[in-house]
DNA sequence: CGTGTTCTTGAAGCCGTTCAATGAAAGTGG
DNA sequence: CCACTTTCATTGAACGGCTTCAAGAACACG
C-alpha cells in the first residue's frame, strides 16, 4: 500500500503558497514539521517519494514509537493528533508537544527516538522507512536546506517554548497555549476562533508543567472573564487581544 | 586582519576525535553550535574559510547582537562568556542560554536574530559575514547535513531544557544546570569537578526560570550538604552521583 | 442504565517570589 | 593604597500561587 492521497496532499501544502506560508507550517515544538519541503520537489520526484510511505491507523493511546528504540521509521500524521512526550526518571510524564495533521515526526537523524509519541485520539499516519526518507533528502542539495531551515525554525519556536514555560503564571501559559493551537490547526481546518483540545487536561497540564486541576482552574476563570467558552473537546476565544495581552505577562 | 589562529583552532577541535566527540561539542540551548563541521573540511578549503572570518573584542556587557535586528554577521566566540537573551513582553529579561570559546553563533538563517547577545565577561570572538558564511555551508553538501545534524541535535537539547524549566525544583533546576556547565566547559578546559561559573547569580536564575534569591538559597543548601563547594566565579563538584540524584528530580 | 474515566472545585500546605536589609566584592578617584 | 561608590550575593520574613489530596459532577462507553 502506498502513501495515500490525503498523505500526499499534506506533504505538497504550500507548494503554490509563498514562503511565509511554509514557514507557517513548521511545527512550534519539536523535530516536528510539515516537510513544506516538498514543495520544492519535481513530479517526478514527487511520485519517487509517495512510492516510499505506507499508510497507517492508531486507536487512541496506540503508540506510535517509544523512546529510546530503534528509530527506523518516520511518520506523516494525516489525521488526528500524536501526543509526544517523555517519561522522566522521577516517573513523571512531560509531554514535548503535539503532532497536528501535517506534521512530520521522527526526523532526528539519531538511531534512537528522543521521546515517545502515541495517538492522543484515533489517528492515521503515513510511514517512511527513516533510510529510504533520509537518503532521499540527502542526495538533494535543495531539499537538505530546506530541511536545515525547517530544523533551525523549529528550534526558535522551542525557545518560544522554554520562555513560556519557565516563568509565567498558570494563566499566561494556558493562554498562550490557546493562541498557539489557534495557529497550529488554522494550517489544518483554516482560521477560526473555535480551537479543538483533542487532548485531555492532563495533556496540557503536562505540557505545560501544570497540574491538571491548575489547568482547569485556569480554563474556567478565563471563561469566567468572558475571554474564552469552553466547548466539548475545545474552546471558542472570545477576545483575542485581551488574550494575548494575558498570554505576555 | 583575518580569522585568528585561536579561532581556528576552536573550529577545527575534534578533527582527530571519534564522532561521539562531535556530538558533543553541540552546544545545549540554542542555535549556537561549535562547528565540529570544519572537521570534514579539506585543507584548502579551510584556509578559504578561515579568510572569511575577523576578530573582535567585547568589554564586559557590550552587545554582540539585538534580537531583531538584521543578521548580517556571524561569531565563533573564542573567550570568554556570551549570554543570550530575550526581552519579554512584560520587560522581564530570560536568558536563552549562555555560548562558551568554541560555540557558534547567530546562524539561523531568518533575517533577523531571534535573541539579543552580550558579553557577561571579556570577550573575544571571530566575526563572520554570514551570507559568506552560509552561502560557503551550502554549496558543500556534506558540510550541509552535518549543519542539519548538529541543529537536530540542539533542538533535542532544548527539549531536554524545557523539561528541565518546566516543572522542577529549584534545587534540581540548579544541579542540573551545575551538570550541564560541567560537560560543556570540559571542552574548553577539560573534564574537571571545578565548574566555571562565569555568569552572575541574576543570569542563572534567568535562565533556569527562577528568581536570584532562589538560585542563592539553592546553591547555599547544596554547599550545606557537602554536595558542592562554592568558589568565586564557579563552584566544585563533590559528590556528582548525588547531585544527578537531585537533578533528575 | 451503570461503570469507569475525565473534569471541576474545594481546602490545606508547600515552595518560590517579593521586598528589604545586610554583607561582600569589585571598580573608581583621590 | 585607601576610602568611597557601586554592584552583586546572601539571608530573613511575609505573601501568594501552585500543588496535593480529596470529593463531587459531567461525560463516554459498554
Amino acid at each position: 500500500m502506498i502513501a495515500s492521497r490525503a498523505a500526499i496532499d499534506g506533504l505538497v501544502r504550500g507548494r503554490s503558497g509563498p514562503p511565509s506560508v511554509c514557514a507557517l507550517s513548521d511545527c512550534a515544538e519539536c523535530q516536528i514539521r510539515s516537510v513544506s519541503i516538498c514543495s520544492d520537489l519535481e513530479n517526478d520526484e514527487l511520485s519517487a517519494f509517495e512510492s516510499l510511505g505506507q499508510c497507517c491507523t492508531f486507536p487512541t493511546r496506540a503508540t506510535l514509537f517509544m523512546e529510546g528504540a530503534n528509530a527506523d521509521v518516520v511518520y506523516n500524521v494525516t489525521s488526528g493528533l500524536v501526543r509526544l512526550f517523555r517519561i522522566l526518571p522521577n516517573g513523571r510524564r512531560r509531554v514535548i508537544g503535539f503532532a497536528l495533521p501535517g506534521d512530520f515526526l521522527g526526523l532526528p537523524l539519531s538511531e534512537q527516538y528522543g521521546f515517545s509519541a502515541d495517538a492522543a485520539e484515533l489517528t492515521t499516519a503515513c510511514r517512511f522507512p527513516r533510510r529510504l526518507f533520509t537518503d532521499f533528502l540527502y542526495a538533494r542539495p535543495h531539499l537538505m536546506r530546506r530541511l536545515y531551515e525547517s530544523t533551525s525554525r523549529a528550534l526558535e519556536h522551542s525557545h518560544d517554548q522554554v520562555v513560556l514555560v519557565a516563568n509565567s503564571g498558570a494563566k499566561a501559559k494556558v493562554a498562550a497555549f490557546l493562541l498557539q493551537q489557534r495557529l497550529r490547526w488554522a494550517r489544518v481546518r483554516g482560521m477560526s476562533v473555535t480551537v479543538p483540545l483533542p487532548m485531555g487536561r492532563q495533556d496540557i497540564g503536562d505540557f505545560l508543567g501544570l497540574s491538571i486541576s491548575t489547568v482547569s482552574r485556569a480554563l474556567t476563570s478565563l471563561a469566567r472573564e468572558s475571554l474564552i467558552l469552553i466547548v466539548p473537546k475545545g474552546v471558542r476565544l472570545l477576545d483575542l487581544p485581551r488574550l494575548q495581552l494575558i498570554a505576555e505577562d
